[in-house]
DNA sequence: AACTATTTATAAGA
DNA sequence: TTCTTATAAATAGTT
């Protein structure tokens, strides 16, 4: 439409496609607003010129129209649009907070802070909850204990044997191996020492 | 542009203006998309028709269309737009859930549950300040129950002092009101019968 | 969904 | 940018 036809690609002089993008932009928004007057349409425009200006319409506010469309989309695949998102998260964040707080406050109770606003029975209740702490606490420290020992008494024994092997292997058979043994596996760093300067 | 001139105004006629807004529409998006082209620019347009149908155009993704407008708004007023606010929310949810579950965990220890993956120091460490904490807990219960033994002293010596008052408005001055008290203040439940009885 | 007379948009030029 | 104008394109009313 226009003195001469024209194929729809990207015209490449600057200067004219600025003032194609100024006459029609123009005829564009133009259409716009008819379309929606006359049909009775919800309609949203924005549009960048290739220099970055922002152009737009829209028939009820942008924001209105942006929402609906992201209802409508929202209802064809289950994505959230960032809006309800936003709301979501930020519940999120108020359970969280508020469970955190609940936790801290007695977290401090526990650790023996702000017993001020407890009674006698909350104070029992929470004495009886920390003697059975400990109770587990101290069992499991001494599982632990038992364990190390355990290990220990093991890494000894198996020190010991090497110790008598080596012993061996340096005296031959001729000394009893249990000669070596002199101050019992009760000293397992004096047969280590044995052991080194042995060889 | 057609056989007659028309008005810019809604067209009643539902059927009308259907086929108007069909006609239109198409007429629309096809200049939507030349102008895109033609002039590089970030096309979006979103329509509704007057039955609710969704009609759209963006030359990149919708999304990044109403991101940009947005970015773009945003420089003229100090508004967040949704999705940035969205992003907030979901980090400071984030991060308080982190709280939550290294606290959640600590409660777990102290608690005496849980305590597979704890060394010995770990578990000296815990049973030391469960044991500040009991002191703490006691102490303060102490105090309460001090307290309440001394209000209910307190409220003990009122009352026998009530007592003794009642005692010589009933019998005058002719009885010495201390041979009323008869327990001494070490039984008020008696006291108290007593001064039921003898109203 | 076609047709077509007419209006409208706009390309090129000034 | 804006105006002009020849012409392409869109479309109102009709079939």
């Amino acid at each position: 439409m226009g003195r001469g036809k024209i194929v729809i690609r990207k015209i490449e002089d600057t200067t004219s496609r600025q003032v194609t993008f100024s006459k029609r932009r123009n005829g564009f928004l133009k259409k716009a607003k008819e379309i929606a007057i006359l049909c009775d349409a919800q309609v949203g425009v924005i549009i960048f010129s290739s220099t970055g200006k922002l152009s737009e319409f829209s028939s009820t506010s942008m924001k209105s129209v942006i929402q609906r469309y992201n209802i409508s989309k929202e209802e064809n695949n289950q994505l959230l649009n960032s809006e309800s998102e936003a709301k979501l998260w930020q519940r999120e964040a108020s359970v969280l907070k508020q469970q955190l707080e609940t936790l801290q406050e007695t977290h401090r109770h526990v650790m023996g802070k702000e017993l001020s606003n407890m009674g006698v029975e909350d104070l029992n209740n929470l004495e009886n909850q920390l003697e059975m702490s400990l109770q587990s606490i101290r069992l499991k420290k001494e599982e632990l204990l038992m364990g190390e020992i355990q290990d220990l008494t093991r890494k000894g024994s198996l020190m010991h044997q090497q110790n008598i092997e080596l012993y061996k292997k340096i005296y031959g058979t001729r000394v009893n191996a249990e000669n070596c043994v002199i101050e019992e596996n009760d000293d397992r760093g004096g047969l280590m020492n044995l052991q080194l300067s042995q060889l």
